[in-house]
DNA sequence: TATGTAAAAATGAATGTTCATTCACTTTTT
DNA sequence: AAAAAGTGAATGAACATTCATTTTTACATA
């Protein structure tokens, strides 16, 4: 037990470290010299816990999406209605990337550059099926617009991440009244009239 | 002339190369001998037209923002009508980022990673002003909703950097009807019923 | 409970490579 | 023929990864 104890905590500092470096300089600027000082350990340690640079940051996009998705499909399920799971899924998200920045922005550089797998990329995209699936019950009954999936994440689950950048950035805050005016936004666009 | 001409050819050729590797690779796979291979010119000859490779980013970076704006305002004037106007620089900046994929994503990754400075990012933000101008008329007039220029940002013109990734990296095609659609989802999130 | 020891985990210091940048020199332009 | 532009090869630093060694752990035995 104290083994293994020792070691998840070793991984998740690596991951925690890979993420606040990428964040802050980008992965040109993360070196793994740096990545293993800001996790206390090793240079070689790394190397116990993962096959190589591109391993690690693969890895470690892949574990921040599960709790990603995660966290947003936690309070949803299939018999609420489309406008009710909606709601709950999409102000979920918008919660996580409020209150756990750091790994949202990870994620919005890893989806907006060549810096993962593409496998590891579609391995992520996965876990997004119960929002899918909500969005094919909302337009069989009419409610949810009937245009591409494609087209009802761009416009309705996206624009939180421009909106977390710009709070990260500039001066804008993405407080309770933004996240409520946002909501109406995403959902104005997406629902039949 | 001659000189001159053949000078601004190398060095549309450097901002050429250096955006399709960093498009292909990522800014950590694009070294400056791969970005002189590819503009057919010595690795030495980059630093007679910029300081060293970030300059050589920031730069292009400039200047692609300002050939995407340029572009975006091209067919606007302030006479147009709230929504005109808006319909004529959306419909701009979407046929931009259709026909000019390679510099859109260029744009995408600078503005979601810390590769370029962020005196370069404030320098290519300037440019977006009549848009912002637009909006604070549309608002005045009870068209546009009164919210928060990020907001109107993130669910208008963001979204079809989302789009357009989509397009080049899945099998989603961004094509006319598309387009279409996307656009009344973007009028639809923003305007006053 | 204390002790010895083999396996596992961890390490700091190499290693070899890649890279950004510079330099001494050549070619082109005026 | 002086100045400007361009070059390929050199330079030194930074990096990902490996290696030889040390430290820690697990646990069998007394």
């Amino acid at each position: 037990m104290a083994k293994l104890q020792k070691s998840i905590d070793k991984r998740n500092a690596l991951i925690k470290a890979t993420i606040e470096l990428v964040n802050n300089n980008g992965f040109h600027a993360a070196p793994m010299s740096k990545i293993a000082k800001m996790a206390n350990v090793s240079p070689a340690t790394i190397y116990l816990y993962f096959e190589n640079k591109q391993d690690l940051v693969n890895k470690t996009y892949i574990e921040v999406k599960a709790k990603y998705t995660q966290y947003a499909f936690a309070t949803y399920n299939d018999r609420l209605t489309v406008e009710e799971g909606f709601e709950a899924i999409w102000k979920r998200i918008a919660d996580f990337k409020c209150k756990d920045s750091e790994n949202a922005m990870f994620l919005a550089q890893c989806d907006n550059t060549p810096i993962i797998d593409e496998t590891s990329r579609q391995e992520g995209i996965k876990h997004l099926q119960p929002l899918l699936d909500l969005w094919e019950r909302g337009k069989s009954k009419g409610i949810i617009k009937p245009i591409s999936n494609y087209i009802l994440y761009a416009y309705t689950i996206n624009p939180l991440s421009f909106l977390m950048m710009a709070d990260k950035r500039n001066g804008f805050q993405l407080d309770k009244t933004h996240i409520e005016m946002a909501y109406q936004a995403a959902w104005d666009s997406i629902r039949v009239n």
